[in-house]
DNA sequence: CGTTTTTGACCCGCGC
DNA sequence: GCGCGGGTCAAAAACG
């Protein structure tokens, strides 16, 4: 913590709504939507083509790890006995950053580091500090570009960013 | 002083 | 049944 003499090239705006793309470099970014009550493609549609290939992520080998059984598939969990109602909602984002700690206005708290075995690179898993929120967050190293950093967000925040 | 960080161990699901 | 991989929690320590 205290040799993080970094600094965001900016510091992105209280809202939050969106890591403002302006400031950081998105490569590509993903929507994972494990079965969430149902998609809305017309809600959405705001007029764009919305065409958010969200099967375009698994074709992102880069997440999973390339190889035999990549683990961030879906269908796994949901029928199998348990049901989780509760609504998680995966993003991932692939951004140009130096490190990985990227500020979105939220406090988070680091609850394990792992080491995948393809990468030389650590896992960390963050989870937000507050109180009721089931968010958690986790940041990889892209071990193709180590520039590359692959944040996941999981869960929606109880709290108000606030900030 | 409180909080967070850090590392290890433990646990879970499934693969073979 | 055991092993592997991944994920999480826990205790201690460090830091603000």
């Amino acid at each position: 913590m205290s040799n993080n003499n970094f600094k965001p090239p900016a510091d992105l705006p209280e809202s939050r709504e969106y890591v403002d793309q302006s400031n950081f470099e998105f490569s590509e970014y993903l929507t994972f939507d494990d079965w969430l009550d149902e998609e809305d493609p017309t809600s959405n549609a705001s007029g764009s083509t919305n065409q958010n290939p969200v099967h375009q992520a698994n074709e992102v080998s880069v997440f999973g790890g390339s190889e035999s059984h990549v683990e961030g598939s879906s269908s796994r969990e949901a029928g199998s006995g348990r049901e989780r109602r509760e609504v998680k909602e995966r993003f991932a984002f692939k951004t140009i950053s130096e490190v990985e700690i990227l500020d979105d206005g939220f406090k988070w708290r680091k609850y394990g580091k792992k080491m995948v075995k393809n990468s030389p690179n650590p896992r960390n898993y963050y989870r937000c500090s507050i109180d009721g929120c089931p968010v958690k967050k986790r940041v990889e190293r892209d071990r193709d570009d180590p520039r590359y950093v692959i944040t996941t967000y999981e869960g929606i925040h109880n709290h108000e960013s606030s900030s």
